[in-house]
DNA sequence: TATTGTTATACTCTATAACTATA
DNA sequence: TATAGTTATAGAGTATAACAATA
């Protein structure tokens, strides 16, 4: 076999670079808020949402789990920034809504989420920036993990 | 503030995603090789330094702290992959090299890497991944973990 | 029988802090 | 005093498995 391009290879090691970057600026930029990358991630979520949330959906949003979403909803619930309900339609179901102080927090938190992503970022141009957005999105949706696949 | 350009925020939130998804892929390809994929990633590295490699550089290398590279090292050496031996030059410290059975192993683990990496990156044709390697670059090399630094 | 969310547990990757032995 | 590597510990992120309540 002659040396392959290796550019397939490199990429997912450029990748864990990369995301230990966002994860350690993040949580500088979090620690005032008192959140974590993923929690601020998950937050997002429900407040994008237009209203309560299911768990589930919530797992799918993230690309985790549902047993992984029950851990940082938990850590949201403590901190007072969302509330967990029963879900009228299925009692099976239980629904997520954010609080006051989640709506309050999430200007801060997008300033701060902006302000990590931007010390990683900084070395592409915005043009850059926008064209790794895109190819990233070309592969970001799949493989979310096990829903129901064998 | 009006809305800023989302751009920058939303790379982070989608590094994080391909990640987990790279970190999925790889452990199902590595797992008969019985490997992580930050221990092959340690491996490769020490393969292909010309000759035994200090813990140091290791570190610098995987852009970690001197003290993770001690676990992955761990991990290789029970593994038989390679060997801790005395530096003739500064007997304070360590260096690495491969066993047979670690250069012998190469081969299988670049394919279980290509495999893995092909997985993800599938969606994107060869000319995006290149592009997305040399993107990635640009970011890649900073912000190693206190080296020395403030 | 399938789905929703949970309790219980474990693993990967990485960090900080304190220590030992050199330099 | 500074550096190389270690022991000890911890935390973020996520997974699998088994189970309860409901559909």
């Amino acid at each position: 076999m002659p040396p392959v391009d290796e550019t397939t290879g490199q990429l997912a090691d450029l990748f864990l670079q990369v995301g230990r970057q966002i994860r350690v600026r993040s949580s500088t930029e979090l620690a005032p808020v008192g959140l974590t990358h993923a929690q601020s991630r998950a937050l997002r979520i429900v407040a994008r949402a237009e209203g309560p949330m299911r768990m589930t959906d919530i797992a799918d949003a993230l690309g985790i789990v549902p047993r992984a979403a029950t851990t940082v909803i938990d850590a949201l619930e403590e901190a007072g920034l969302v509330t967990r309900g029963a879900d009228s339609n299925d009692r099976r179901a239980i629904v997520v809504s954010m609080t006051g102080k989640g709506r309050r927090l999430r200007e801060r938190l997008s300033q701060a989420r902006l302000r990590a992503a931007e010390a990683v970022f900084a070395p592409l141009s915005p043009a850059d920036q926008r064209q790794l957005l895109q190819l990233l999105r070309s592969i970001g949706g799949e493989c979310a993990p096990q829903r129901g696949n064998t």
